[in-house]
DNA sequence: CATCACGCTGTAACCGGTTTCATGTAACCG
DNA sequence: CGGTTACATGAAACCGGTTACAGCGTGATG
């Protein structure tokens, strides 16, 4: 492995010279530049890391906190890998790598923290399950750039990214009514959820402007799964008076809810018209397809990437950013006949 | 941020001992060891990573190569999610992190090895779309520990790790034929990728054992999406003679072969009974189920981080591991009524 | 001509660990 | 009791970069 020291020598300058050629190329005479580029291409010369962040105490990672715990429903995120793709490319544009972080089962209060120490990494990225755990909540407040996905993240310099849920509840719900719908249930997510509370609240927003009735009965709450949305479906045509419509807030209790309403012997949408959020990739595979709220999935990726890059070159924490959503039409609120 | 060179002056020894608390217990007085470790907890001590792997050449990190180019299919590996958590679990667990790799956009050959080399990885692990792109070819035989994930990979420190495709697609079709089925197509991956290779010849091999004729017309190339599931079945369905069961060599081409068979007109399992590959989340959650063969995800990450860390705690490349698969019976290859 | 500013470069200390080698001490043995 | 050995530790070099500071040559300025 080429040193900088040898690659000094062979260009008979010395190793400040050689540095500054990659660090700070202005100041170097346009010669010796050149030359120094030259000859470190010619023996595959490459800056070591490790050294480079020992001195400067910067390392050019990011952490990506991803808590896999599978007892708690964060590790799977409905679109975690759209998420990931963008967060890599637009720090990878930016000079940064993406280190995922792993506590080695280590249980303390500040794993995460001391990992972060211990890498000298230079900001990090949270997708989780959004429970406060306290050595996620030590992160936030330790001070290293932070920025949470889908989950609020609060501290010196932390901030985070979320998706318009509210406004796009409002979009479903508005949907539906256009399509002559006027029973309009909801399925929601947990209510200690921010998703499943807020996308509850813009349910509730656009009923009362549209002038229809808030009836608690409509309201039934599930668990962002299959099987919750399964139960949920079951207790909204158990009841006497059964709606033509709902709101599902997640895709995938959606799909839990279109079997329940088949094997209640109904149709969709003739009978009841479903709208979904998330729109993951069942939603188009389903029949009849999935009408559903779509959310910026790379954007998380590009805006957690822009946040956290700002604040590790000195920026305070920008504002949270709520990315919009939209309406995409599919099968399962096409007029009923 | 506390240094050795502190915590060794307020334990009143020298560094080289402090080192050797942590890095051979062994050899240091168990007294001065105990006193050592109480005053680094109470200091709050971490070791340096960067200054640890600048002295000793080892990162303790393992480089993920995760091509997503768009225009590649790798990318969207069918669980993807599902093999990053046994990966990241299982390096955790052996004091590994995972790095993502990425390039930057640079479109050097050898891209990949210089972020190797800089980032002085111990071993790298590949998962991507089996196209034998130069760079990562370069990266195999640059020597550094190497597992490919579905792929293989040839170096000198290279090995990989993929399901028993063979064995899966003749249990898929035994299955099919225990049913009653006897007219057995395939809808196969496209034949230059490997799954897509080994699962038409288990297809065959089993179709022979059980003394079935080898039916031309009865295998379509499809490219492991919806889009050419559905394409392939078409042309199943326009042959004059229809097969009464297909064993679809991907669950997403799967979906999308239930969805021409609808279109036709026709009824699954009844008129045709279909068997898919790999056990994605879908095929649970569509009417019919979808009988598939699963592979074991969680195993491929864990296999990978012990073929890896073994190799670079010096052992041999192992020879390639080839995880079982197992037939999941659902809806879809019911007993025809 | 002395002075100064400017542009460029080198020296050397430093980042925070690890490791070789030497040394001191205590135990052990014939 | 002298010599060997094992054990525990410290001094110092080293890993491969960065950077504060000093120095040098050149041309401009008073």
């Amino acid at each position: 492995m080429a040193t900088i020291r040898e690659l000094a020598r062979l260009c008979g300058v010395s190793p400040a010279t050689v540095s500054r050629v990659f660090n700070n190329p202005g100041v170097v005479n346009a010669k010796t530049r050149e030359q120094v580029l030259r000859m470190a291409r010619q023996i595959g010369y490459l800056p070591n890391q490790s050294a480079r962040t020992l001195a400067t105490k910067k390392s050019f990672m990011v952490g990506l906190v991803w808590d896999t715990d599978h007892r708690r429903p964060g590790w799977r995120h409905p679109f975690f890998q759209e998420i990931l793709i963008g967060l890599k490319t637009a720090l990878s544009g930016r000079g940064y790598h993406l280190l995922m972080l792993a506590t080695s089962g280590e249980k303390s209060h500040d794993a995460y923290v001391r990992a972060v120490r211990r890498h000298n990494l230079d900001g990090v990225v949270m997708i989780d399950s959004g429970t406060w755990d306290p050595s996620l909540r030590r992160l936030a407040e330790s001070g290293v750039p932070c920025v949470g996905l889908d989950r609020p993240v609060r501290g010196p310099r932390a901030t985070y990214v979320t998706s318009d849920n509210v406004g796009g509840a409002r979009l479903a719900v508005r949907h539906l009514h256009e399509r002559g719908r006027r029973a309009i249930a909801t399925i929601t997510g947990p209510a200690h959820t921010r998703p499943g509370a807020e996308r509850l609240r813009g349910y509730r927003e656009e009923l009362s402007r549209l002038g229809l009735p808030q009836r608690p009965e409509f309201v039934v709450e599930g668990d962002f799964y299959l099987s919750g949305g399964h139960a949920a479906m079951r207790r909204l045509l158990a009841a006497d008076d059964r709606p033509d419509a709902v709101f599902v807030a997640g895709d995938e209790m959606a799909v839990g809810a279109l079997h329940a309403i088949a094997e209640a012997g109904l149709k969709v949408p003739e009978d009841i018209a479903l709208v979904g959020f998330d729109d993951i990739e069942v939603a188009a595979l389903m029949s009849p397809g999935l009408t559903t709220i779509a959310q910026d999935k790379a954007g998380f990726g590009t805006a957690a990437a822009e946040a956290v890059v700002a604040m590790i070159n000195g920026a305070d924490a920008p504002p949270p950013r709520i990315l919009p959503t939209r309406l995409v039409v599919r099968g399962s609120s096409s007029p009923s006949l």
